[in-house]
Parts: structure tokens; C-alpha cells; sequence
DNA sequence: CGATCGGTTGAATATATTCAAGCAATGTGG
DNA sequence: CCACATTGCTTGAATATATTCAACCGATCG
């Protein structure tokens, strides 16, 4: 159903704002008056349930749009891991612009793959596979170009757990393992950059 | 955004045609030409991989909308797990009628909050809490009305463990403990009568 | 410099998987 | 109608895997 013209309503949108690292965009449980596409950066969405366990809902990136609503309230915090910008959208706006709503559709059912390969990686049996996965679908957007990739990851190990429902130890064992293996460096602890990606792929279980 | 008028749209739509225990109602890969609003009845959807490995999307029942795609193709396989009744929605029909559209937009995003619930549960650490977020997902829509619960399980035991990510012995292992315990009846394999729902709300950890 | 924080690593424990056997229900052929 | 085979489910025992708890390390900060 490919009836949407993003050049169009892109152009019809207001410029965009600016947003720093650890930036708060919305609040799980406030008013959703706004969603906005992303135009630069990494967003990370999560939830918080009662007894404290946290859920890592998603992580998000250029011509994502989030803060996406059928009701009143937003069901996640999002928060910057880079700087970036971000178009907002407002709620009158939507509700005007037939082709925005189609472009609103469209990345709702994005999403819905995207949440749908996530569950995907976490019936996963081995911890192996949930991270290698992990790691492609951070490489995915950037993926196109240059042969080697550089990895925006999450500010702590603990999201990257949460993300995946295992512990942060595991995590960190993992990762080592890959790098043992030379499949993955890490430059730093902010960031990765994918070797192999054969390999990579192989222990995702592709 | 409550934007919809679900009883106008549905006063415009054909009449529902019935579908029978185990029919296919699309196929993976097929053009999706039409979509199809549950009246009644229980489906599952699955994807096949390379490799042969298989994931249930999800289960479905009244007044889901199933066969959602942006593009071309299916991107998953639907079955009936009951006989049911089913309402087609054309792509023609969808792209006349603006009313239709916001509620197809709806409900992606149920789906896509579903999706994110299902996460929740795959993120579980033991099977215990994911078996009884299983059977409580099952029973929320029937669950208003009477106090004892009747759920229609998935065709066998591997559907569960495909759905939940673990294995089938494990799905019957904790199937049996909360038995035991007590919490739960099974009049027969495909049906299951949830006796203590605080107790199985415990199990899944809320 | 000492304290703190996140990350890593190690050892013991808990948990789920795997493999294998047994069971109950269903279906088939004599 | 009764063996017999088949299928899906359950149960048990051994194994593999991840978690938990604890110690350690390196970087950052007061």
C-alpha cells in the first residue's frame, strides 16, 4: 500500500528543533500533544512498570517517528543518546493533513516490524544470538555505505540488558566474547564497529 | 487521539463470511490484496524463516484487524484456531474511505502496544512468569462477565513455545505445575479454565 | 588521593534445554 | 472389534546455559 509522498508533507512541516544528549522528549504517562520524525540522532524509548522493572521499548533513529498515540497518554519516556533534531507534529496538524496521517500509518506498521523482529531476537535461546541481533539492528540504517560501521550504543550496559531481557553480565560477556573472536571492536564504551559481518549475522542465526 | 466512529465504518462494510477451524486465511508472501476484521473466532499468525525456524506473530480475536501491510506482500500466515467469522476489507475500500483509515491506524498502534506487551513477556527471566502472561494475554478480552474464564489454546503445545520462545517441554512443565497448584483447569488440550487469576497474576510478575 | 560508578570477570547456583522414555488418544488394517 | 502404529503430551535425568553474588578494575570526580 504504497500511497504515501513524503517529499510533499515533508516540506508542509515546521523546521526542526534541536535536542542534546539525555534530553527527555516526552514523558511516559503525559498528554501525547506531539510526536516528532526524527531528522538526526539516536532515541531511546522505555517503561516503566509497577515493581520497578523497566522495559526498553525501542531504539530509534533518522525518519523514525515517535510518540505515536491512539489515546491521550504517551505510553513511553524517550530520551536523546546523541544530539540531534527532530520535527514536531502536532496533534492539530495530524488531524488536517490527510497525507500525514497516511505517513502516521505507514510508520506505525514500520514499527510494528520492527517490533516484531524484536521479538523475533528475544525467542532466541542463546544470549549469542540476542546480542549479535542487537548489534545488527543498531548497524541496520547505517549499514548502506562505507564497509565499515560505527555503532551509536546505549549509555549503559543495563539498557542494552534491559532491551534484551537478559543480565547486564551476560551482556558484557557477550560482547567480549565478540570481540575475543574479532567480530566487533570497541573504541569505546559508547560505541562499537562491526568487523565481520558474516560472522556477525551467523551467530544472529541467519 | 480518539478520532473514530467504529459503528458508522462498520455499517458500510460487506457482510462477514465464515472461515473453519485450521483455514488458511493468507499466506505469507501472497499479494495483500485484503484485510479482515475478526468477528468472531480465534486466529494465529506465524512467519516461516530461512532456516526453517518458525515465529508466532500473534493471536487474535474480535474486533482485531489482521493482514495489515504497507507494501506488497503478506508478511506473515494466518490460521484459524476456531471456526469464525470474518469481515474482508478490501485495499479499494480502504483507500476510499477516511473513516476506515483511522481505524486501520488504530488498530496498528494496538498492535504495535500488544507487540510491545509481548516483548515484556519474552523479557521475563522465568518460563513461569511467560506461561502465565500467556494465558492471562488469551484471556483478557473474554474476561469481563464471569468469573471463571474458558481460553482456547493454540493447536498444540509447540504453538505456545514458538509464541513464548522456549520449548514445548517446558510450556508443559509449568502448564502441569500451575495445575497442580491449582490455578489452573484444563477440561481438555485445547482449552484451559483459569481458576485463580490473582495467583496468576502473581506468576507474571504484576 | 580516596571514593564512586560502571564494567568486567570468576565461581556457585538456579534454570531451561536436550535427549530419552513412557502415556493417552486417535486412527488403520486385519 | 481388536491389535498396532502414530501422534502429541508428559515426565525424568543429564547437560548446557544464564543468573546471581562477589571481587576486581579503570575511569571519573570531588
Amino acid at each position: 500500500m504504497a500511497y504515501l509522498d513524503y517529499a510533499e508533507t515533508v516540506q508542509t512541516q515546521a523546521t526542526p528543533i534541536v535536542k542534546l544528549l539525555d534530553a527527555v522528549l516526552y514523558h511516559q504517562g503525559d498528554d501525547a500533544t506531539m510526536a516528532y520524525r526524527i531528522k538526526s540522532g539516536v532515541v531511546m524509548a522505555y517503561q516503566i512498570y509497577s515493581g520497578g522493572t523497566r522495559q526498553i521499548t525501542g531504539f530509534f533513529q533518522q525518519d523514525d517517528i515517535i510518540g505515536l498515540e491512539v489515546d491521550g497518554a504517551y505510553a513511553d519516556t524517550a530520551v536523546m543518546l546523541s544530539d540531534g533534531r527532530l520535527q514536531p507534529i502536532s496533534r492539530r496538524q495530524f488531524m488536517q493533513d490527510p497525507h500525514l496521517q497516511n505517513e502516521l500509518y505507514a510508520n506505525a506498521c514500520e514499527q510494528l516490524r520492527s517490533a516484531q523482529s524484536l521479538v523475533l531476537s528475544l525467542t532466541r535461546k542463546c544470549s549469542d544470538a540476542k546480542v549479535a541481533e542487537f548489534l545488527l539492528h543498531l548497524a541496520r540504517p547505517r549499514r548502506c555505505g562505507k564497509g565499515r560501521d560505527l555503532i551509536v550504543l546505549p549509555k549503559c550496559r543495563q539498557d542494552i540488558a534491559d532491551y534484551l531481557g537478559v543480565s547486564s553480565e551476560t551482556v558484557s560477556r557477550r560482547l567480549a566474547a565478540f570481540k575475543r573472536q574479532g567480530i566487533v571492536e570497541f573504541p569505546d564504551r559508547r560505541s562499537a564497529h562491526i568487523i565481520d559481518f558474516p560472522a556477525l549475522e551467523a551467530r544472529a542465526g541467519h
